[in-house]
DNA sequence: TCTGGGGTCCTAGGACCC
DNA sequence: TCTGGGGTCCTAGGACCC
């Protein structure tokens, strides 16, 4: 059956790479094609969990996100291989640079799937010849397996997407939508997890069909907004535009790391917070922003996770600047427990203008005596000294290596 | 031997201003 | 002498996704 361009209403492909950190490892490795493969945080460490493995391993009995050493015990000749980000994003770059060729209107939702509104791509094929080129092409070019949905809106194409893995394409039209979607269990709807099942069946809402046919007042008692929008979704409405700037829009940068062994001391937490908040400056000098709102994180051995927030009347993005504002909400809010996760993040990033980093250049040792944490940040240095950064890191090191 | 690291969006309360 | 109401910013947490 061929599908035609519809007179009015829009043609979105959803574009999911399949496994797409294993698929890229044996792209530049093919003597792991036919071995049970996992990518996984830090291999050597105790505390690794699956970040995604291919689909031999997936017949194991692996998934992510299993903790490591769950896997292996599961699949004792797992291959590990520990996450190479700059690869992922290059080769994540080169297939968004050949799909924005076929359509201008290309919206990366994440570093392996994206959105593609081929509304006006008629003169290229059918949406299904289009789908089925894609597919060759990017298995041809990149070696990256990919699954695709084509439907007339976001929702139904990323849900058509999910529907045959690996190297699908499904169509997913509205009038599908009572026999394809309803049966289906609310948990299986992108945007609902396991909170909002949870919820949503103790008011006997237990499949999608259910969720579309309940009555709009009790749903939006028990979910608020989120509960007309996922109502609608599960009439397979969805109004929203595929927009190609938004992944530049981003909001915040963070970087976090789960400690090798809890810490339970401020010298071993200072240099980590230094070297989180290096990593952080220099993602944000990569994208040139800046940030008035510094956030810290701290996730105890008991699992509890915090995070602190202050906002300062000057945007930053110095690497000391983010780590005297992390090390002084950390010593405020800090009750003294083991710590399992440290995170340092600048939220409200804004691109900055080059007349306000001169003007900072000048201004900023004046405008820093004015801050509210610049007493607590000198009281730091005044009971550790300069040198703090340098003697922690050799406790931690110390630490690890017994 | 439980549970990574990168994010977004939403909610809700309090401060503050007019 | 019982105390509005709207708007915005800040903060913290929660849910969700890949």
């Amino acid at each position: 059956m061929k599908m035609m361009y519809p007179k009015n209403g829009k043609v979105i492909l959803h574009i999911d790479a399949n496994a797409f950190y294993a698929s890229v490892e044996t792209a530049h490795d093919h003597t792991l094609k036919d071995k049970p493969l996992a990518i996984a945080g830090n291999p050597k460490e105790r505390r690794g969990i699956v970040v995604t493995c291919n689909y031999i391993a997936r017949n194991r009995g692996v998934y992510a996100p299993m903790p490591l050493w769950e896997a292996k015990r599961k699949c004792p000749e797992l291959v590990v291989i520990k996450p190479n980000f700059p690869l992922y994003r290059q080769v994540s770059k080169n297939m968004f640079d050949y799909l924005v060729t076929i359509s201008p209107l290309l919206e990366p939702a994440s570093i392996d799937e994206g959105y593609l509104d081929i509304t006006n791509c008629a003169e290229l094929g059918s949406p299904l010849d289009i789908a089925k080129s894609i597919q060759q092409h990017l298995i041809q070019t990149l070696q990256i397996p990919v699954s695709i949905g084509i439907a007339p809106n976001k929702f139904l194409a990323k849900t058509a997407s999910d529907m045959q893995k690996p190297l699908g394409i499904t169509v997913l039209r509205k009038r599908d939508v009572q026999t394809v979607l309803w049966p289906k269990a609310v948990e299986e709807m992108h945007g609902i997890g396991k909170k909002t099942a949870e919820k949503l069946n103790a008011i006997k809402i237990v499949t999608i069909g259910d969720l579309a046919k309940a009555a709009p007042g009790l749903l939006k008692q028990t979910l608020g907004v989120k509960g007309e929008v996922m109502k609608e979704r599960a009439w397979g409405q969805d109004d929203r535009q595929v927009n190609p700037d938004r992944q530049s829009q981003f909001k915040s940068i963070g970087n976090s790391t789960t400690l090798s062994q809890n810490a339970v001391d401020e010298h071993e937490v200072l240099p980590i917070l230094n070297k989180l908040s290096h990593s952080v400056s220099s993602r944000m000098k990569a994208k040139k922003v800046v940030s008035k709102t510094i956030q810290l994180t701290i996730r105890y051995s008991d699992f509890k996770t915090i995070t602190r927030s202050q906002t300062i009347s000057k945007a930053i993005s110095e690497p000391n600047d983010l780590f005297h504002y992390s090390a002084v909400l950390f010593q405020r809010h800090w009750n003294g427990e083991p710590i399992r996760l440290l995170g340092v993040a600048a939220l409200q990033v804004s691109h900055q203008l080059q007349e306000e980093e001169q003007l900072d250049l000048f201004t900023y040792g004046e405008q820093a005596k004015k801050e509210p944490l610049y007493k607590a940040v000198e009281s730091l240095r005044e009971k550790y000294g300069d040198n703090i950064i340098q003697s922690g890191l050799k406790k931690q090191r110390g630490k690890k290596e017994r």
